[in-house]
DNA sequence: TTACCTGCAAATAATTTGCATCAGG
DNA sequence: CCTGATGCAAATTATTTGCAGGTAA
């Protein structure tokens, strides 16, 4: 799937800017903030980086995330693997986890409450074998 | 243990700011921006809402959820039961999700990788049943 | 007393809004 | 075409910084 697919589904205009500002967090190798974007970006009016990650947001193109002291955002799961990490909190050692049984167990979780789930953020931390 | 004895541990001084920043956060139903703990404790000026947190997180009296668009803080969950959100992405509103099944999951799934596991950060975004 | 904290003022930076123009379909 | 999207300007809001005075220990 497309960031031209999904504009066009949503019958949605594919744009110059909206190409770069996907290409900029395409070639991030981690969260960047809307500063951050923008700056990556300078053909594009960061007024316009506010709209195109707001616009992304709704759709799902990127998800926000945690970091430290202010928010951060990056492609959604749908454009690269889908995967949580663990961390080793004595020697940084981070592992990736995929568990289908997980995804299924939150999908629940949030129907309990009624909810349609549509993302989720989950981060372990704890002591690795090594360590222990 | 209160926040008073966190300070105190830590050579902070025990003030009145400190404490009505604490005591508004204490009484929240939600995670609160910084303008929202600013509004609520008017008694306190805004600078020091901002030192305040920036202290409480490093003291991990706070931590930072994600809520859409920004980052808010809550009580970390020394203070509060532990539990986690879920936010509807239509209208804003959060639940508090707890879950023992959840918990007990995660920590099988940190064992599966050989990890004990000490702490998790875990929401979910979805649409809820009215905004269906 | 004596650092540490706070509030105030003011600078800076981030974000939003309105509107005329441009360009994708 | 014709409507959605963009850029520019400018307003608004959020955040940071410096410093003088206040106050907890």
């Amino acid at each position: 799937m497309s960031i031209e697919k999904i504009l066009e589904n949503h019958k949605l205009r594919v744009t110059k800017p909206r190409q770069a500002i996907f290409e900029t967090l395409h070639g991030a190798s981690h969260p960047l903030s809307e500063v951050e974007i923008a700056a990556a970006t300078p053909t594009v009016d960061p007024v316009t980086v506010y709209r195109t990650i707001e616009l992304f947001l709704k759709l799902e193109v990127v998800v926000g995330v945690a970091h430290g002291w202010k928010q951060r955002y990056e492609l959604a799961s749908m454009f690269r693997p889908h995967h949580h990490h663990i961390l080793c909190s004595e020697c940084g050692q981070v592992e990736e986890i995929q568990s289908e049984k997980l995804e299924q167990f939150i999908r629940l979780l949030g129907n309990d409450h009624g909810f349609k789930v549509t993302s989720h953020t989950f981060e372990i931390a704890g002591i690795c074998a090594r360590c222990r």
